[in-house]
DNA sequence: TCTTTTTATTGACCTGGATCAATGTCGAAA
DNA sequence: TTTCGACATTGATCCAGGTCAATAAAAAGA
């Protein structure tokens, strides 16, 4: 499943509007692919970085091999030492209280970071798992805060980062503490539908990769009730879904429903 | 009031268990008192810099004058210029919906920083108000840039930080989805005992210096639940209240009933 | 000092979404 | 192709915490 790029297989080619690179198949299977020729290019670190620093991070960044599904990239005892960016696949983050009760609290997907909340601590306070057959560039964070006291756009783009993940954080904040299980789970497909169109997918079609058990937990919400929720959507003929398939069929009305 | 340091008036000297600083009161009044001379120096920012550097980062912090209960530090329309740290006092941070719905997002006290979220965008996404007569020194982020280009250890203090408010963040993101009234409630309570710890003050007693109505917004609650919640917690000899003021009686218990 | 206003408490009742319980569906393995 | 296990849907019922309403007690003025 190297060659896939962001979706499990099921994507197919009628659904990628703008793809981010002719032939990423072919290329993606050297692992040691080039920031400068990677198709992620202008949604990751590198962005606006000098051609010769942009080798040098090259020479820092290791490509790991595939994660599979439900496989785990990290966990709370591992010790903190990179911050990872996903390069094809999606994943999941989880925070456990001491009963062993779990929050979902970010997804993750293609040129996204991993792993910045345990800067602070040195440690890791999540559990991070691939939701599909995945695949990350790892950023050892030492060498990371070496280069970037000799290249301030990194740091910029660093520093930007965190505070994109603070963003997005706080507004999830604000839905699970004061939005209704609709306008949850609407801002949610939305903003996913956001970042798919990002990355070069439609926005008004795509693939969920985590399950309903997965959404329910991110929203704090019951699975049944995102199940009859979906149903209830469909009703109303504002979206359509089949499986893992979501297609929005009126983005204005989801759009003024999700508060 | 620019000569309370942390908490408003009621602050009794026998509840101060290890202050910062000896006579606070008189020099706070000195709006331009140096980083090296200031009470908060081991919670803030210059901790770790070599003396030469932070003069320097001294000569482009702005100790602004005082803020008044209620007063707003900075709004979404405000345009992000300035990262504050609370010098003195204490401030609520608020993003709103669509519809004017609110969620209080953070509570922020002296030593801690404001405004990190609006890096990524480049304007402010919260409203920041004072909870009480409060001050705090302003943090020019372009000037700061600059500076940490020079000083790897500002860099890393400010990575820190920004890692550091993801932390809290998630944790109160497994709080408002996963946890019970009376387990948010008692999260809440001990991580501002926690803060008030390590800011000099005593941890077992302490005057909270937002409203009920604040603290319920922030728990994704009902002001009459916290307020059923504090008398049953009294019932139960876990803790005291007089109107703001908290005693904790029975720590173990309570760490226990959190979650 | 005595309002006036804001904030907090308490009680009665209600509801959105959780929980419990079947049943259906899909995908991987053999 | 059948079987098995994980995932999803739907219905019936329940309850934690919300809402509404009244009162009390602090603050803030005046």
């Amino acid at each position: 499943m190297v060659g896939d790029f962001f979706m499990d297989n099921k994507m197919t080619q009628a659904r990628m509007i703008t793809p981010l690179f002719e032939d990423f198949a072919k290329v993606e299977h050297h692992h040691q692919l080039a920031c400068q020729s990677c198709a992620l290019y202008r949604l990751c670190l590198p962005l606006g970085l000098h051609r010769d620093d942009l080798s040098k991070l090259d020479e820092i960044i290791k490509r790991s091999a595939g994660f599979k599904r439900h496989q785990i990239l990290f966990e709370p005892s591992s010790t903190f030492k990179t911050i990872f960016v996903v390069r094809s696949g999606s994943f999941k983050t989880t925070i456990s209280a001491a009963d062993g009760r779990e929050q979902v609290t970010s997804f993750y997907f293609p040129g996204e970071f991993i792993g910045m909340d345990a800067i602070y601590q040195q440690r890791y306070l999540s559990t991070a798992r691939a939701l599909e057959a995945s695949s990350v560039c790892e950023l050892p964070y030492e060498r990371l805060q070496e280069f970037s006291a000799t290249i301030p756009e990194l740091q910029n783009q660093l520093m930007a980062r965190l505070s994109k993940e603070l963003s997005a954080d706080k507004n999830l904040l604000l839905s699970l503490g004061k939005k209704t299980a609709q306008e949850k789970l609407i801002s949610f497909l939305l903003s996913l539908s956001q970042r798919f169109s990002e990355r070069g997918y439609s926005s008004m079609s795509f693939q969920l990769t985590m399950s309903r058990g997965d959404i329910a937990n991110h929203l704090g919400l019951a699975i049944e009730t995102v199940s009859r929720l979906f149903t209830q959507l469909q009703e109303q003929q504002l979206l359509s879904t089949q499986g893992k398939e979501v297609t929005i069929l009126d983005l204005p009305t989801l759009k003024q429903r999700c508060g």
